[in-house]
DNA sequence: TACCATTTGTTGAACATTCATTCAGTATGG
DNA sequence: CCATACTGAATGAATGTTCAACAAATGGTA
């Protein structure tokens, strides 16, 4: 329900869409550019104004500016600047799915190497890194008021939550452990959202291999038979 | 550092006004009260406003209207929009500090307790319902731009994660459990704020008694030595 | 107590700025 | 030369801030 449902293939053509405009750098003003590509220039442009000034300071003028172009434009191919939001938040969307959708599969049949792909997923460059989790902190923010992006935000949505009961599931049964798994998977899945949410901050030495080190100390403890745990790597 | 040095009189001294403030709710309008109950009760409609609207939704006029005042009476006592928004956070951080120092106190001497009381001080109602947590995602969004906000917003800061890892480091030992201190402290503290901003986000079914489920189920499987498990309450 | 002066808190209209949106006009590719 | 993409100045609405006027408290004086 979440999900709106959109074949794959305008996810990988996007990439491909979003590399011919970048690759055009040069051509980007003046010339003319399909609709597809000069939309997908502005979500960027937009998650750029975003990760930068934050939501409230986020401009028409800036993004506009962010892509080179004229005042006038978002409104041309977005009609209104909560459309050109909502896309973008779309766009996010769509992307973290099929990423952790990629990962799961390439993690072949086996629970536990599934959960770990999952989580490893979670600490990617691609998708974590400090423009995205801006951009996702700041929808975040605005997400309570608006039940637009309310729907949407919740990156880690009813599918993904699920696949992580089931997995949890899995696992309990395989390893005799004595957890509840929704219990356990709320707590996972929490403590992901968690250090995405410290990451952004970045105040701190919270680095993506922290994070994905804290990730799968979580896993060898609640799942030891399935993460012998690799403790002892550094004492101090 | 982050935490302004601030005697605790003023902390439950503020109470004490609040709650004047809340009692003499007919003689707001018109007549006079001291600055400092003025300054709370703009603070107070700071936070609705924020909850019920959001960061970049929140006006000077909402705000005055929330509190049955006047237009210009936000820049009479504070003298900015920015310098209200500072000082609400500053506000809501010394009141989670003020709770979970109080709890810790409250918890005696024993290690494992004062973990379990500083965990279940989070999703104690005073501090963590919708409102507040609302507010304080309001503010997460916009940290990242804002430098004062980025200093205030780790509301779980340095002082708070020192306590994690030095709790973590005495169970470690008592329990000789082979995870690194740091590393567990992290996972646990992202949980935790993991599980507010699933909370704020209130979509599913996620209760604040199934955060604490969960942030309890994390702790067993962590220090089993500490919190025996007391799974099989419910078994579906 | 009565009276006035001064300080302090409050009001609401006026002002200036910022910003999303509109649209008539321009340029470009086919 | 038509259709489509694009421009950028104009517009109007929203909003933070200022300020002159007002009211209530305070304190001093007789």
């Amino acid at each position: 329900m979440l999900e709106t449902i959109r074949p794959m293939k305008t996810a990988v053509a996007r990439e491909a869409l979003l590399e011919s405009a970048r690759k055009s750098e040069a051509e980007k003003r003046g010339r003319k550019a399909s609709k597809e590509v000069r939309q997908l220039q502005l979500i960027e442009a937009t998650i750029d104004s975003l990760a930068k000034r934050g939501y409230s300071e986020t401009t028409m003028a800036d993004v506009a500016d962010g892509a080179g172009l004229s005042r006038g434009i978002v409104n041309f191919h977005f009609e209104s600047k909560e459309k050109l939001l909502i896309a973008t938040l779309q766009h996010m969307y769509d992307e973290y799915s099929a990423h952790w959708r990629n990962a799961l599969q390439k993690a072949g049949d086996d629970p536990a190497d599934q959960l770990q792909a999952l989580v490893a997923a979670d600490f990617d460059r691609s998708i974590c890194n400090k423009r995205k989790l801006a951009a996702w902190c700041a929808f975040w923010g605005e997400a309570k008021s608006r039940p637009t992006y309310q729907a949407l935000s919740s990156a880690r949505d009813a599918v993904y939550q699920t696949i992580f009961i089931d997995l949890c599931t899995t696992l309990r049964q395989s390893g005799s452990y004595a957890y509840e798994p929704q219990v356990m998977a709320l707590a996972l899945s929490a403590m992901l959202e968690g250090l995405w949410l410290r990451l952004m901050m970045g105040t701190e030495d919270t680095t993506r291999e922290t994070a994905l080190l804290a990730a799968s100390e979580f896993l060898s403890v609640a799942f030891p038979k399935h993460y012998p745990s690799k403790a002892g790597a550094t004492k101090p």
